[in-house]
DNA sequence: TAAAAGTCAACTAAAATAGTAGTGATTATT
DNA sequence: AATAATCACTACTATTTTAGTTGACTTTTA
């Protein structure tokens, strides 16, 4: 049960691109950096994001990455999902020729139930929530 | 986001004891056929349902295993937690060390926050709850 | 005394994860 | 047109985790 390395440095990557992309485009190798992840690593990590059409990206001299959506539009789930594939805690959740049993397993019914409460809860989390929770660390009187 | 076949397995199993090991103590080899799963693995299955308490084991002739509890005393979190050791989507939610940021990370925060939500789900269900599904599908004119 | 579980380490195979390397495509600037 | 800056894509490798087997031996009890 663990979000792997993709999916953490996916929400990483779009964090980092939250804070610091939105007037001129963040370099990749700014957000390597920053995240301390290796330039080429994350130029394949970009690529789920992009796909998913989490990030637009600009080519050539100026060019960068920018968040394509506003922070609140961006889902943990939709993110973990783009970088790891969609979340099935065991593979007779959406697999049904997974297991012979499946069809009338009861315990594959409470994995079902179990997988679509997580993603539920991992769906009412967006982007947003976290950058509010960076900004209350760094600057602890904001008025907003 | 996986549960691992320990996990799995630890499930079926003790639901296996459920359903058949309430008289007479259920052989490890009937388990075993049952769940299609080898004898030798079963007994290495067996070792932490019966370290955390869930099997009461009888060696010798007329041997075998029962539940221990009763199945409503029984849940999944326990279970996997048992098979697989404590749920921590990201190492950081438990192991403060495990990453230098982790405390002042917005995204460890959230990692905590959806992990404990995620194990308090796991905690609502318990082994009563896959006998019911189980009963309601094997005898559908039960009167209970 | 045979039938059962307990112990426990060593080993292997397969799969998933994490990350590197190299090359190609595009574009702003000069 | 040349060039430097920048992202895009594919192939490969190394590491770790998971899953399961083998085996040798002990303990308990009807």
């Amino acid at each position: 049960m663990k979000i792997s390395t993709k999916g953490r440095y996916g929400l990483r990557i779009l964090l980092d691109l939250a804070l610091h992309g939105q007037e001129t485009p963040r370099l990749m190798k700014d957000i390597a950096h920053s995240q301390q992840i290796s330039e080429k690593y994350i130029s394949r990590l970009i690529l789920p994001l992009n796909e998913a059409g989490f990030v637009t990206s600009f080519r050539g001299a100026k060019g960068g990455l920018k968040l394509a959506k506003p922070p609140k539009e961006i889902t943990l789930l939709e993110i973990v999902e783009a970088m790891e594939g969609r979340i099935a805690i065991v593979d007779c959740v959406f697999d049904k020729d997974f297991c012979p049993r499946s069809n009338d397993c009861s315990a594959c019914k409470i994995w079902t139930a179990l997988n679509k409460k997580i993603r539920k809860q991992m769906d009412e989390i967006t982007l947003k929530d976290l950058l509010k929770s960076e900004k209350k660390a760094k600057q602890p009187v904001d008025v907003q």
